[in-house]
DNA sequence: ACAATAAATGCAACTGTGTTGCGGTAAGTA
DNA sequence: TACTTACCGCAACACAGTTGCATTTATTGT
């Protein structure tokens, strides 16, 4: 579980460098598992850490594959872990997204894939990104 | 297009009170077809238009299900004026929104639908969105 | 048509997120 | 070990979002 090794190998791989304050953003990612903002994520860092730093290091992330931002309808702007095959060229974001509305936790449903749309004559398709809203298996389980 | 008399039919239905300013907001709605951020929308009204009141405008539709917000990766919000069957309590908005990467514009595709989703166990559906991201017709046909 | 009243507006003030420039620091490389 | 360049940390700013309160205005009943 993001273990130092593991994030030398993700940085190395994304060619971005290995430093002190990327390694705690990753730990942050891997621990918890749901789509994080940036307030989130200051909530658990030391709070000496440099906000500005910390908004640098996720465009980076995002830029190179790492992270990817998660919809939402909330206005604050929130990422997640990318799954195996995301590069810098093409990312492969083609699952789900699920907001609880009783944890309001936002986490990504790898296995659920979004279906083949259909569009109106004229309209080309690049990628498509859906968020399910409902109650998650940890809230329904503990009622 | 938008009359006046629309505006004070759509808003006595939703028991809100006929202003000036609400009559405003609802022509630029009508008016332009596609969603607006609070920003977009400054731009078109006059600009000693308050701030606050377009804020508080644009919350108060969306409560009795005049507008709806629109999801965006973009960071801000975004509204859109709601299709027929809307009330108060059950909004209808299983329609796709498409953003089309060269004009940057969002639309409701109403006559989309979002197709059925099968959710893991354990996991209760309740609303789907969905963003499709390409080209629209207007920019696809206009090469 | 007019007064009562509750809703809506306009202003002030503030919080929080997003963003850029720049000098200092530290990671990767020879 | 020294060099080069990416990265960090600070300052400063732009702008969206939000709340309280005094004033104005749309509706309701007389």
């Amino acid at each position: 579980m993001g273990s130092t090794s593991d994030n030398k190998e993700i940085l190395q791989k994304a060619g971005l460098r290995l430093t002190r304050q990327r390694s705690e953003v990753l730990e942050v990612f891997t621990n918890k598992k749901t789509a994080l903002s940036q307030a989130d994520i200051e909530k658990v860092l030391p709070p000496q850490f440099d906000r500005i730093t910390l908004y640098r290091i996720l465009r980076s992330f995002e830029g190179s594959g790492i992270l990817h931002k998660v919809l939402d309808d909330s206005g604050t702007t929130r990422f997640a872990l990318c799954g195996h095959h995301c590069s810098e060229e093409e990312h492969q974001h083609e699952h789900v997204h699920f907001k609880c509305s009783a944890c309001e936790k936002i986490q990504c449903l790898e296995e659920v894939e979004i279906p083949q749309i259909r569009l109106p004559k004229g309209y080309v398709f690049t990628e498509a990104k859906l968020l399910v809203e409902g109650i998650c298996k940890n809230c329904s389980e503990s009622r």
